[in-house]
DNA sequence: ATGCCTATGCGACATAGA
């Protein structure tokens, strides 16, 4: 089972790099993020049409996540808990196939200081206690999405460049470093363990020919899901498309 | 020191992204 992750910066927009995408590299199960339009709009039909079904939970314009399955997926959580208040679309979780699998949208948090960055900060405290939840249920559990944490400075091009933003921060790398420790194993490190390995890179600078990126988007694997690995990796091409979103796929295989 | 691009929206610029 191929499980990918695609931050895909507005449905509307990518659609066709979508569904070609989704034809070449034809993943079981896809979490995208920021898919920026209500649930009503998301192309259900053109998904279906390409062998998918869909879990949607959007919002008007900006954040939104969705699960897109070749299974039948059994939805287990929408939105995190612990904090009523919180109306920002970035969580969805689902059953696909005996794998629990969840598409995560993190805040952003810049500028830091500031309440963003304490929104991302107590988001992040929030994902932590429903990730422990998950490691009880002692099932293959699959946490992916965009982290909008960058976990070392081996994940940038340049550390110094990103030192004051909320990506590099000491509280987020503490928080998904603590993720790792409780028992989640990090795909595309396990896999790739030393060397600079990019997911993201942005529009401005020409960032993606000078090939200044960033490591965000990440794979979380719980212990049963870790044993079926075989392989991950990152779509890299898929950057270099006309009207391509600014993150790339990443993917892990599990055996079965 | 800032903007560089891109997507969205009750668009005519502002906001957010990272």
């Amino acid at each position: 089972m191929r499980i990918a992750t695609f931050n895909i910066n507005g449905t509307a927009a990518r659609l066709p790099r979508l569904l070609e995408w989704l034809a070449a590299a034809a993943p079981d199960v896809a979490c995208l993020q920021e898919i920026k339009t209500v649930s009503e709009n998301f192309p259900v039909q053109a998904f279906r049409d390409a062998g998918y079904h869909c879990l949607v939970h959007g919002q008007k314009g900006f954040n939104g996540v969705a699960i897109l399955s070749k299974l039948p997926a059994t939805e287990t959580a929408r939105g995190l808990a612990g904090d009523d208040a919180d109306e920002q679309a970035r969580y969805l979780e689902a059953d696909v196939g005996g794998v629990r699998v969840a598409s995560i949208y993190l805040p952003n948090g810049n500028p830091q200081p500031g309440p963003k960055f304490d929104y991302k900060l107590a988001w992040l405290a929030r994902l932590e206690r429903r990730a422990a939840e998950l490691l009880a249920l002692e099932v293959p559990v699959v946490l992916a999405g965009d982290y909008n944490v960058i976990p070392t400075d081996e994940d940038v091009f340049s550390a110094t460049a990103m030192a004051d933003d909320a990506l590099t921060q000491p509280e987020s790398r503490a928080a998904y470093r603590r993720l790792l420790y409780a028992g989640w194993m990090d795909a595309i490190r396990a896999r790739t363990p030393v060397g600079p390995v990019y997911t993201f890179w942005d529009y401005q600078a020409g960032a993606w020919a000078r090939n200044n990126g960033l490591r965000i988007d990440h794979l979380l694997l719980s212990p049963l899901a870790a044993d079926r690995m075989l392989d991950a990796g990152v779509d890299f091409k898929v950057r270099g498309a006309e009207r391509a979103s600014d993150h790339a796929p990443v993917w892990v295989a599990l055996r079965g």
